[in-house]
RNA sequence: UGAAAUAAUAACCCCGU
């Protein structure tokens, strides 16, 4: 069962979910018992391919050969379950887990916060951080950056940053994740100036910006309608020799749509292209959108061919 | 070298409020 639990914990990582199920029913076949450990890496890997049906199907199976599901086992379908983005059936999880008693431990409230957080639930997701709280676990940097992240995508900047002193007191140090979800919320919010204001902090407590950061401090500029704070970030990005990637780009042009600046707009697609940084779906829709903004028809139907012949179609 | 390593970023549309 090692041997076995490893080779499938490889085909997890390699996010072959096919390879590891053939592993698991070969080394069966030839008379492998398998236990908790290969059981849970086998979830993994369904967990990892995004195939809850069969991680819930192996569940049962698992019960079924009377082997033991443990606090690993849980964690894992819950994470199977944040994955495919089933938040309620990730509680649904933690509750059959709670009524096996067994004890859930840092990892699982944190994936459970994740699942969540992902289902766009951040009051659940506070409300899950309370219950790890009552069971006398200490939350870790990573619950804080899931439970802002929660916050980002509920829109609620102001909670964020309350979560963000509250870490603080408690004596959680913050990452670049941390910020990063943090900038992302404030730029959700409609907030750049507080994103600025987070963005120096966490400079000043010598965190160093990485790209999602740039993309996320990007982004609340162009939400403030701020072309010009956002190229401004984009040439402090590559002074820091960070490489602008497909997001930088989409968000910068899309600063230009509200700045009606289609030149501009074009020029940034032509240094994406320069710079070989792939263009995808929403770079071209930012960009029709932006020729469409400035009431240009023949520039759209150039973009809209541009679009085509890179083998990609309107959606 | 047996299992979970859990957290962050883009446009539009839709849906709710």
């Amino acid at each position: 069962p090692r041997i076995a639990t490893s080779l499938i914990t490889r085909c997890a990582n390699d996010g072959d979910w096919r390879r590891a199920e053939e592993v698991f029913f070969a080394t069966e076949a030839v008379g492998v018992e398998h236990n908790t450990y290969t059981y849970s890496a086998l979830i993994n890997a369904y967990a990892r391919g995004r195939q809850l049906g069969h991680a819930l199907e192996l569940f049962r199976r698992m019960k079924a050969a009377g082997v033991t599901a443990n606090v690993v086992t849980y964690s894992t379908l819950i994470t199977a379950c944040e994955k495919t983005g089933q938040w309620e059936r990730a509680l649904e999880t933690f509750a059959v887990m709670t009524e096996a008693g067994v004890v859930a431990n840092l990892t699982t409230f944190n994936s459970l916060i994740s699942a969540c957080e992902k289902g766009a639930q951040w009051e659940q997701a506070l409300e899950v951080h309370t219950w790890m709280l009552r069971q006398g676990l200490v939350p870790d940097v990573y619950t804080f950056s899931a439970l802002i992240s929660a916050c980002e995508k509920g829109g609620q900047w102001e909670l964020a940053l309350q979560l963000y002193k509250r870490m603080q007191d408690a004596g959680v140090e913050a990452n670049v994740v941390t910020y990063s979800a943090l900038i992302s919320a404030c730029a959700k919010g409609g907030q750049p100036a507080k994103a600025e204001i987070v963005f120096d902090l966490m400079r000043a407590k010598g965190v160093e910006p990485n790209t999602t950061t740039y993309n996320a401090m990007i982004c609340a500029w162009d939400k403030g309608g701020r072309l010009d704070r956002a190229l401004v970030a984009l040439s402090e990005m590559q002074a820091a020799r960070l490489q602008p990637d497909t997001i930088t780009y989409s968000s910068l042009i899309s600063a230009c749509e509200k700045a009606g600046e289609l030149q501009m707009a074009l020029r940034l697609f032509a240094q994406m292209m320069d710079q070989g940084v792939p263009a995808n779906s929403i770079t071209y829709s930012s960009l029709l959108e932006v020729a469409g903004a400035s009431g240009e028809q023949e520039k759209a139907v150039q973009i809209y061919d541009w679009a085509f012949s890179a083998g990609l179609y309107a959606n």
